[in-house]
RNA sequence: CGAGGCGUAGCGCAGCCUGGUAGCGCAUUUGGUUUGGGACCAAAGGGUCGCAGGUUCGAAUCCUGUCGCCUCGACCA
């Protein structure tokens, strides 16, 4: 619960400038992100409708128009994967604990947020259960029951589902203790053909959230301190929220032979020879509701792209008591054509609320389009329309607000995507100093630089400015992915990777 | 998990220090007036004071434990 917790903690700072003093304030609207990034976070997600606190701690229930949201995310995602010949697959939640200690560095990176279930009714399991970190050991165990011959390969799976972790300190979407995702998982009889894999669904990732999401991402390659507990190699796309600090938005990794060595994914060749699998593993999860949220998110709520908004079109009848009915009917005979076309639209009906609540509590949700409709429209033959990119209202012919709604539609997508973009660019700078990284990273922005490549100086870095390498883009990146040779900016030594890393300050 | 803060009506809070009838604003319900950017008047309903122990004649208030939330730190595929 959004207790008093979040506006006493910082009694210095209350008392000069939260505006939640104000007692107007304190009943509407959210805390300004330039007041308190976190707090406005916390009540975006709250009042917006999004999800709310359960009695299980850090796990979240995700209300009906966070629902809504997910399982468009779900539908675009889903269909993809099918579309490039994958299969879902249904696996159990719980897991044998031997599983997951099968592989070294997976049990390094999971052991300390493991549920575990060590009882059933009152007796004690002599051989416990986890609750699914991730699925890559017992899917690996089924798959060496089910892989004989390279004819077998690849095989292409994933499953929707929820994972648990036992994080410290958890936020609603960004962190939770259970929360909810795909998981694939490929077996392929050559390590190319798996690479491959892996590179062509961080770009079905990076289509998602640049085309459905308007969210820029850098496509990048992990370093080797941040890779996934047990891939060989991990990619990432990442985003810049609007605190500058970068958010993991999905991730696809290449796991070798670790996996299927350890549960013995073996196939006989073509020159019947015996040889381990190439698997690979990748999601993204619940997380990018986050992502989405402090991205486009302003002072006013969320602000949801159209092509993943529940609601793209909202429609609000004016009218008295006398006529309000009449408009209401109007308003449905509207929400038809549109509906038609293919939007996404709802008529907000409520009777006794007045329509300045009603458009700041649409605002709050973030539908993209308002379209007021009284009397006076009715008469003259026109609509008043509202971006929720934008602050002006325009007034405008029936027909023309009717046969332009896509466009519109589509113009705030580009607007908010462009918005993100030209904010990330601003607040990524180059630098060639570990003065000027300090600095920058301080002030909240990424950084670009060049790095030698070493762990032990990522963490130096990270212990003196709490920024961690957040990928080396890819080549073929759509930022930052120019080739260049210099030195580590912290070291001195000759820079690795051929290009400069983006470093920031993460969830 | 370490440090700190906070749990009192749906939301935001006061009351606690100094133990003695549980309050305020908003929201809700009803009636009326309103309605093109967060309406107004009147009346009404709503609370095991997070939970469990303890101290006391008596606990929202004091003590202990516990659960949950927030911030910082550590952790974070």
């Amino acid at each position: 619960m959004l207790r008093s917790a979040s506006l006493c903690a910082a009694p210095t700072r209350l008392a000069t400038m939260h505006p939640m003093t104000d007692k107007k304030a304190q009943q509407y609207g959210v805390t300004p992100q330039s007041v308190d990034f976190n707090d406005w976070y916390n009540e975006v997600v709250k009042k917006a409708d999004l999800a709310d606190n359960s009695p299980v701690a850090g796990a979240m229930v995700v209300k009906p128009y966070g629902s809504a949201l997910w399982e468009r995310i779900v539908r675009w995602l889903d269909d993809e994967f099918k579309a490039a010949d994958h299969e879902s697959l249904i696996f159990p939640t719980l897991i044998p604990m031997d599983f997951i200690m099968r592989e070294a560095d997976h049990v390094e990176g999971f052991a300390p947020e493991l549920f575990t279930v060590n009882k059933i009714g009152t007796e004690v399991l002599a051989e416990p259960y986890v609750l699914r970190p991730t699925s890559e050991t017992i899917i690996g165990h089924m798959w060496s029951g089910w892989l004989n011959s390279y004819r077998d390969l690849p095989f292409l799976h994933y499953q929707w589902g929820s994972v648990f972790r036992a994080e410290l300190r958890t936020k609603a979407f960004l962190r939770t203790s259970e929360f909810y995702w795909h998981e694939g998982h490929t077996a392929h009889a050559t390590q190319q053909e798996a690479q491959a894999e892996v590179r062509m669904i961080l770009d079905l990732y990076h289509r998602f959230c640049r085309d459905i999401l308007a969210l820029p991402v850098v496509r990048g390659e992990k370093t080797a301190s941040e890779r996934f507990a047990g891939a060989v190699s991990t990619f990432s796309i990442e985003g810049m929220m609007r605190d500058g600090k970068a958010l993991q938005s999905g991730t696809s990794h290449y796991l070798g032979q670790k996996f299927s060595r350890a549960f013995n994914v073996k196939f006989q060749t073509a020159a019947q020879a015996e040889e381990f699998a190439h698997t690979t593993s990748w999601a993204i999860s619940s997380r990018i509701i986050g992502a989405l949220i402090m991205t486009h998110g302003d002072d006013k709520g969320l602000m949801m792209p159209p092509n993943i908004a529940p609601t793209q079109v909202v429609i609000i009848p004016i009218g008295r008591k006398d006529n309000f009915g009449e408009m209401v009917a109007e308003g449905d005979k509207l929400a038809a054509e549109l509906k038609a076309q293919g939007v996404r639209v709802k008529v907000d009906r409520r009777d006794g609320v007045t329509n300045g609540f009603k458009y700041n509590d649409w605002e709050l949700k973030g539908v993209p389009v308002r379209i007021e409709l009284g009397p006076r429209d009715l008469e003259s033959g026109v609509l008043v329309v509202k971006n929720r990119t934008g602050d002006d209202k325009e007034t405008l012919p029936r027909a023309e607000v009717v046969g332009g709604i896509k466009a519109r539609l589509d113009g705030i997508q580009a607007e908010l995507l462009q918005r993100a973009t030209d904010f990330m660019l601003e607040n990524t700078v180059t630098v060639d100093s570990y003065d000027e990284f300090k600095a920058a990273i301080e002030s909240g922005k990424w950084v670009r630089a060049f790095h030698c490549g070493d762990p032990e100086s990522e963490k130096a870095i990270k212990d003196d400015t709490k920024a961690t390498a957040r990928n080396v883009p890819l080549d073929d990146a759509e930022f930052f992915a120019e080739k260049e040779e210099g030195v580590c900016v912290h070291t001195g030594k000759p820079a690795a990777y051929g290009k400069r890393v983006i470093f920031g300050r993460q969830y």
